[in-house]
DNA sequence: CTGGGGAAGGGGCCC
DNA sequence: AGGGCCCCTTCCCCA
């Protein structure tokens, strides 16, 4: 798996204030290679090939900061020979910048397979455009058109092309003339991102300035500036090279003082800490800057997404009517944005319609899209998502989080807990909803309905969950039984709350300077190299509340006491990629992340002397006093946050 | 502080 | 594809 150390290696790119969907970055900047002069020790993590027709012509290598200025959450792009970067949504303030690559390359990049039944949803990357482009469109458009490309250089399982020119995208999007200097000339630099006070005035959505601007200097520096929640970086001088205009040089058309207020330079990118999502389905996609491909005989209709799922296969947006038509008004940073095409050519019915996978696909296990079956011509006719048969039965894989559905269209639905697609809406408080299901739910809060009655009591009820928690009332049925003491609860929320009663007078390793203690003696070294203010190290609660968690997490419990260093890391990786419980329920995954750096730090870093004694004296005199937890305690501590069942609680 | 009850939301399966 | 339903979880409030 990923180390820790080239987590924190690399530099990642964050917004700071909302970026509309259709921005473009770029061009890509790094060190150019051909094909005959790639150095054999280069490290082709960061190699874009660029095409010059359907020839490889040469290779960018974004690996070397210095002289790169790649940027990973945004869908490349070539536009003749330069690479931009489109941005597939509206970027939220502090959401980093990153750009797709295939689940392929991000196998390479993480070293291991993903299909080993677990969860490793946090390491699987998605969706990588990969087009050629022919030398005669080339000619034709003056290089403007545009072909994607992704992250690694072996050879592209696809190849499709834009035959749009990302002008008239650009014109329609934002509702701009094209210029003399724009026809002739691509802008190297980002377009159409307004900055905080600009972002909704209508100028800042139609850039034309950005247009008439003279191109920025190709070779810009950016010293980004460092926000109040990551102090531990102000210590450090980092820069971007390229994206943000030159820092003698001004040359970004928005803003020619300074870098784009709304970019600002973050802790390292870390694909596992925070995981590039998926295209999102449906929402997005008709939305896309991406210029709508003209039709050709192996393509699909207009109004697919030309985007390419695992595997480098096509990935269909799985968008719904409904979903493209409520989708907008409920989520105002994502605004929807109607094609052009669609404008022109019926609009959202139409375009959902054209959306869908090419019929008959799904009933063709055959044409399984894992084997080289499934591509028949340019590879256009195949699914959006892995199938996989199990039992004979046919699995539709969901390409984030790698679960499996029976049915394609439950697949569907659970795409939108990825994709944040709720479009179901309440008309009277304007809450969303992923199923309509829920939303009906909902509606009963507002009509005070409450159809289920208890036959014993008849009180009433809501939901029939709500009704069967209170039978249990009736029927003395407690299934959830602490193991310690043996107390009975007829919720789980209960006996979870009661267990906590017994955790914390457990923990045999004590910090001799705070009143923190652990189940595990690496934990407190953790807390000592990381968090303890005794020993020197910031005040950081979050810290030290996750290291807490950590302590008391299955990934933890599983090692042993001597648990090297590098151990406790693999298993805090581990834990994050499992979702750090809680952690990711709090959508707070950017201080998961401060964490993760936090304790690699305190695992890689020396420890101080005196921590390292006193944290020894402290583990052998709190041994000493107090016994190794008792499998059980332990026990109890892993289950603080095991999914809970009634079987096993109940044993 | 702890136990207990209800309200409400979210994910997934089956039809 | 969508409706119905179930289970699970969390939050809130109260005794």
């Amino acid at each position: 798996s990923l180390s820790l150390s080239l987590w924190f290696s690399v530099t990642g790119v964050f917004s700071k204030e909302y970026i509309p969907q259709g921005t473009r970055f770029g061009p890509l900047q790094g060190v150019v290679y051909t094909k005959d002069n790639v150095p054999k020790m280069a490290d082709r993590k960061y190699f874009w090939r660029i095409y010059r027709g359907r020839q490889l012509h040469h290779f960018v290598d974004g690996e070397d900061v210095q002289k790169s200025n790649w940027i990973r959450n945004l869908v490349a792009c070539q536009n003749g020979q330069e690479v931009f970067f489109y941005t597939m949504r509206p970027v939220e303030p502090s959401q980093e910048l990153l750009v797709w690559y295939s689940a392929e390359f991000s196998q390479r990049l993480c070293g291991h397979q993903q299909h080993d039944g677990h969860r490793h949803s946090e390491y699987r990357t998605n969706t990588l455009v990969e087009m050629g482009q022919r030398t005669d469109e080339l000619a034709i458009d003056g290089g403007r058109n545009p072909t994607t490309s992704c992250g690694w250089d072996t050879e592209p399982t696809h190849s499709c092309r834009w035959n749009t020119e990302p002008r008239s995208y650009d014109i329609e999007r934002w509702g701009f003339k094209p210029s003399n200097h724009y026809n002739t000339r691509p802008i190297p630099l980002f377009i159409g991102c307004p900055s905080q006070t600009q972002r909704n005035t209508e100028t800042s959505r139609h850039p034309s300035s950005a247009l008439n601007s003279p191109p920025p200097s190709p070779r810009s520096f950016y010293h980004g500036r460092i926000p109040s929640t990551h102090p531990h970086l102000l210590q450090r001088d980092l820069h971007l090279h390229g994206l943000y205009g030159h820092k003698e040089v001004p040359s970004y058309p928005f803003y020619p003082q300074h870098p784009p207020p709304h970019m600002q330079l973050l802790p390292p990118f870390n694909p596992l800490r925070f995981p590039p999502m998926p295209p999102p389905p449906g929402i997005f996609l008709p939305a896309s800057p991406y210029p709508t491909p003209l039709p050709r005989r192996d393509a699909p209709p207009r109004g697919s997404s030309y985007l390419l799922g695992n595997n480098g296969l096509p990935y269909f947006p799985l968008g719904q009517p409904g979903a493209l038509a409520m989708a907008s008004p409920h989520h105002p940073h994502q605004p929807y944005l109607p094609h052009p095409h669609l404008a022109l050519h019926g609009g959202l019915k139409e375009r959902a319609a054209n959306m869908s996978p090419p019929s008959g696909a799904p009933a063709t296990p055959e044409l399984s899209p894992r084997g080289p079956a499934a591509r028949s011509g340019p590879g256009y006719k195949a699914l959006p998502y892995p199938l996989s048969k199990q039992n004979g039965k046919i699995k539709y894989e969901c390409n984030v989080c790698l679960k499996t559905f029976g049915q394609l269209s439950n697949l569907k639905v659970h795409l939108r807990v990825h994709s944040g697609e709720r479009p179901f809406q309440c008309d009277l408080c304007k809450k969303s909803f992923t199923q309509l299901a829920h939303l009906q739910k909902h509606n009963l809060v507002h009509t005070g309905e409450k159809p289920h009655e208890c036959q014993v009591c008849h009180k009433r009820f809501s939901s029939t969950s709500n009704l069967k928690t209170h039978l249990r009332l009736h029927s003395g049925e407690k299934p959830f039984q602490c193991k310690l003491c043996g107390t009975k609860f007829t919720q789980y929320i209960h006996l979870k709350l009661h267990r906590r009663l017994h955790t914390g007078h457990q923990r045999p390793y004590r910090c001799p300077h705070c009143a923190v203690a652990y189940f595990h003696r690496f934990s407190l070294r953790l807390h000592q190299r990381a968090c303890c203010q005794a020993q020197g190290s910031p005040a950081n609660a979050f810290v030290r509340d996750m290291v807490e968690r950590f302590d008391a997490s299955q990934e933890a419990e599983a090692l042993p006491e001597g648990a090297s260093a590098s151990q406790v890391e693999e298993a805090a990786e581990r834990w994050m990629a499992r979702g750090s419980e809680g952690v990711e329920g709090k959508g707070d995954r950017k201080e998961a992340g401060v964490l993760l750096e936090a304790l690699s730090q305190a695992i890689n870093a020396p420890p101080p002397r005196a921590a390292l004694q006193s944290g020894a004296a402290a583990a052998a005199a709190a041994t000493h006093h107090s016994p190794q937890p008792t499998n059980q305690a332990r026990a109890s501590v892993v289950h603080l946050y095991k999914r809970p069942t009634v079987k096993t609680e109940a044993q």
